[in-house]
DNA sequence: GGATATATGGAGTTCGGGCTCCGCTTCGTC
DNA sequence: GACGAAGCGGAGCCCGAACTCCATATATCC
């Protein structure tokens, strides 16, 4: 877990009191926007961290800039869990981080749609993590722990998909998206009867509809 | 495809003119919450229905209503598709019923957080939904076609997991939930091979707690 | 410890979108 | 075709939530 999103390095550092309002706001605002979504109100991300509205506005210049902080810090979370699984060289990195990285999306739900949407914060930590899921990828295909037809935008499916059953499941079952996740897995490995069709049918989605789909940068 | 709504047949019938307008309103705001989302505004679904505000808020009491009465449309055509699949005797009803109601959501994306919550409208045809969903199961099951340790819990948080596909491509890429579809029914089928555990570890979600979550009533 | 730039809180302002009101129109019946 | 009931449009009301302003307080530097 790193910290929660240092602001950009080039700004002059913020007076101590100031940086460390700045993280309680926005560990309340983790806090709330888990519990009641993101159409919370300000005043009560305000409230939770103990400090008025001035603060909060003077450390993040809007609501949407609060959010976006708070998606760059899970998204350079998600990046370490990325780094993590590469060490595994059994194969198993990509199905351990399906894992943890559903586990990271549950404890974080709230702000889950703008994690995969085309806001800037933490670009570069979802560039590395996205790299690092084609190498874990290619190692559990190698180690025939997953078929070869799948490509690293299924993958990426495959978390939109978690995060679907997450956030519906959230308050009343918190840990069911765990045995989804299970299912989902499953049909990743190979196939090993011929009873039914093998191979998928549909084109997987293409890096360019990817793109276009989690940020039209670069 | 179900005539959209009609509205409670105890209350005496409107008038053509407004009967027609309300079938306006109901496909308008179709249109516009598939594209906008549901904070689309009510302003924009008259126009687009080619009718005023008030004529709006007279058909529905407030713009709930009319995102309820949507809801309840989509519930009956869901419970249509249901009867649909039951005449396959061959147990591929379940994945027919899977991909249609899929192909039903991607249609009507834009009220799809509604359509599993506890709202009130078409409970009924929700429910003989659910009942027909465990009878194709079953039929599944027995037809070797799924293994028999997934249950009817398991099917609706696959319906959840598409869901959360279809919301996320449905712009750039509208039919790539159909390839994330294939991965989860292979998810689903008999493991023939003992090279991986061919068990599910975790607890299927309970039906309690599927009420809990999909409608506290009754 | 004094000077000063920086930070704070919370009452008010603004604004967007849901909703209402009422003078005029249309439908359906006799 | 006349009459009453039901329906219509859209300008404006209203509320809630994002945001601002400034008198006061605090950290940092020497």
């Amino acid at each position: 877990m790193t910290s929660l999103a240092p602001a950009s390095v080039t700004d002059k550092p913020l007076r101590r009191d100031a940086a460390e309002n700045r993280e309680r706001l926005l560990t309340a605002a983790a806090m709330v926007f888990a519990e009641h979504g993101m159409d919370a109100g300000v005043e009560e991300v305000a409230r939770v961290a103990g400090v008025g509205m001035g603060t909060l506005y003077r450390r993040f210049p809007s609501k949407q800039a609060l959010i976006d902080a708070l998606v760059g810090g899970i998204r350079e979370d998600l990046r370490d869990l990325a780094r993590s699984a590469a060490t595994r060289t059994d194969g198993t990195g990509l199905e351990e981080l399906l894992v943890t990285a559903a586990e990271l999306q549950a404890a974080r739900s709230g702000c889950l749609q703008r994690l995969w949407d085309h806001s800037e914060a933490g670009r570069d930590a979802i560039e590395e993590f996205r790299t690092r899921v084609v190498e874990l990828l290619h190692s559990a295909q190698a180690q025939r722990r997953v078929r070869s037809e799948i490509t690293s935008t299924d993958i990426t499916m495959v978390f939109w998909s978690v995060r679907g059953v997450i956030e519906t499941t959230r308050t009343e079952a918190p840990t069911a998206w765990r045995r989804h996740l299970e299912v989902l897995i499953a049909g990743l490995r190979p196939v090993a009867t011929d009873q039914f069709a093998s191979k998928l049918t549909e084109k997987p989605l293409t890096e360019a509809e990817l793109r276009r789909i989690t940020g039209p940068n670069r």
